[in-house]
DNA sequence: CGCGGTTTTGAAAGCGTGTGCATTCATCGT
DNA sequence: ACGATGAATGCACACGCTTTCAAAACCGCG
């Protein structure tokens, strides 16, 4: 049913090996030959089927591509980079989408069936023994957005807590007294990081929060949070959410309310997503330079790949205040 | 490097076709000896390799995802969407990622040479000529979001005649007279369909746009389009927009100007991407039902690939109307 | 114990490709 | 003209797996 290197060799009247040959860049061929099995082929809709020439032991040049609820905006501004840095590497995204909270190991396992060259992960939690099974399997991963403890696999990743201390001067330079938090999910890595780093910056300065609560990343989540915080007693005169969907809900509840942003509240965010510059928000927040990370891990990624065997590296990529309207 | 089911045979005793078998649902063999391989196998770290088991014939299990730019908010809506029931089908999804106006062919071509299944084609252009191609390939595809003139795929495509000809109808029931609209890039579907099914809309109520702008689907470009129509002389009091994007973008547009929505001007969308219910936009828009849509696609796509060989299918399915504050 | 029938099992033949190896062929220097 | 050189070519094997096929093992029953 599939055209074969048989049928174009049959049907130009060589042998298979010159077909394969006439698709091999610098092989030994002549070169007019080469351009006829080419017509033929083009003429047959023949193309070397990837899948036999990676069992000769060759890459397959697929990358795994974990990554987690595309609907969240932040997720999809980053794979939008990803995908587009890795096809244009000359690879191929092979998409493993997880839920939150589902284990990622079963469906990383099966893309591993797949032979792919390697793995960008970029949700879920991985351990050092995933980490390294992977690596045995003979397809190296890279952790982008959280720090892999025990250092099992290299990892690249925004200084959550520098931005977190720009966020802070920006805040006492605003005069801000009540200064309240909404977080995501406790256990994610970058959760942590952000709340620990706007704590600690606050200490230093002799504030400390006022008030904390919980979403889940979500712009709904950070209404609902929002919303209880501008409606308790003591009101904040600042928010500060774990990431700018979370921000966008917050903004969007203070409004509700009547309140203005910044005058009232003052709302900040993390990462400044593309829906972070929009105008009814014009959200002050800290740019996590998604670019860079995609670059510098597909970087250490690839090199891997190519059989570097050095000891794991972490990457922190710097962030940088983007000073908006609404703080 | 890899381990493979030789290297499993030898360490539990017993012939390559026996591990083969003991992964193999339904296949004669005894299950303690099952139970066994299926223990070194666990131990030793192997899973069947996907590439070389498809070789024998069977199914790669990978489908193509031709998409567009993942940075606007309805394409990561639908490719999560996506994604999802593509997975829970037992399939995987092969990202091919397009930016807009490049080129599908290549593209696909070479996703076609990974031996995938088939396709879902969701974004740049797609002939009759291409179509045909890919099905002898063994790789039928089905095209979303568009229908293919001569009609050489299977399609699901929204009606969007008939949620602009809801769109009107809210238009006269709100009294409104001046009514623009900010289109797409003139060759897309979709932005033709949903132009013509206004206007034809209107038509029958015996009113006419008033004027007409282009944008690209952005938000930015809305907002751009949006300011330059409500500063023009005769500003509109409605807005109608080809996406929910631009909609969204138009709202930011009227808060700059100090225009109050909807009272001063009506806006809308349509898709109802999730931001689109944001509380600061509370979008009125046509919802797109993507979820149905994909279910539709796939249904058909997996129907093609288990061999049925019917005529091409088209399926329409009905948006709806999505009252919220802006019209 | 023998025999028909059913499972299990291993050997071997592919699946479509890249490539080492030996062979052929043209080319060139002397 | 002739051997040396190098390119071009075809054969055959390898890659890791599934699956057919025939042989072997097993079962129940007379």
């Amino acid at each position: 049913m599939r055209v074969t290197a048989d049928d174009v060799a049959a049907r130009a009247g060589v042998s298979r090996s010159a077909v394969s040959r006439a698709f091999t860049e610098g092989a030994s061929i002549q070169p007019d030959k080469r351009a006829h099995i080419l017509q033929v082929a083009e003429d047959l809709g023949y193309r070397p089927n990837l899948m036999a020439r990676s069992l000769t032991g060759g890459a397959t040049g697929l990358i795994a591509v974990v990554v987690g609820a595309l609907s969240s905006p932040y997720e999809s501004w980053f794979l939008d980079i990803l995908s587009q840095r890795i096809r244009s590497r000359g690879l191929w995204p092979l998409l493993v989408p997880v839920s939150p909270g589902q284990e990622i190991e079963p469906a990383l396992d099966h893309a591993l069936a797949y032979q792919v060259d390697g793995a960008v992960i970029a949700a879920g939690s991985v351990n050092q023994k995933l980490a390294e099974r992977c690596t045995a399997n003979g397809a190296p991963i890279v952790v982008v957005g959280r720090v892999l403890d025990g250092g099992g696999a290299d990892s690249v990743c925004c200084d959550n807590r520098a931005g977190m201390a720009m966020i802070a001067e920006r805040l006492v330079a605003t005069g801000r007294r009540r200064i309240a938090w909404i977080g995501g999910r406790a256990d994610t890595f970058s959760n942590v990081e952000r709340f620990e780093g706007l704590t600690a910056a606050l200490a230093a300065q002799g504030l400390a929060l006022t008030d904390t609560r919980r979403g889940d990343y979500t712009t709904d989540s950070g209404m609902v949070q929002a919303l209880a915080l501008l409606t308790a007693p003591s009101r904040p005169d600042a928010i500060v959410c774990g990431n700018d969907a979370m921000a966008i809900g917050a903004i969007a509840a203070a409004r509700r309310l009547g309140l203005r942003v910044p005058e009232d509240v003052g709302i900040c965010g993390f990462d400044d997503i593309p829906a972070a510059a929009w105008e009814p928000f014009s959200l002050t927040t800290v740019a996590n330079p998604v670019a860079d990370t995609v670059d510098a891990a597909l970087t250490l990624l690839t090199r891997r790949i190519a059989g570097e065997k050095g000891a794991v590296s972490t990457i922190r990529l710097p962030p940088a205040l983007r000073l908006r309207q609404s703080l």
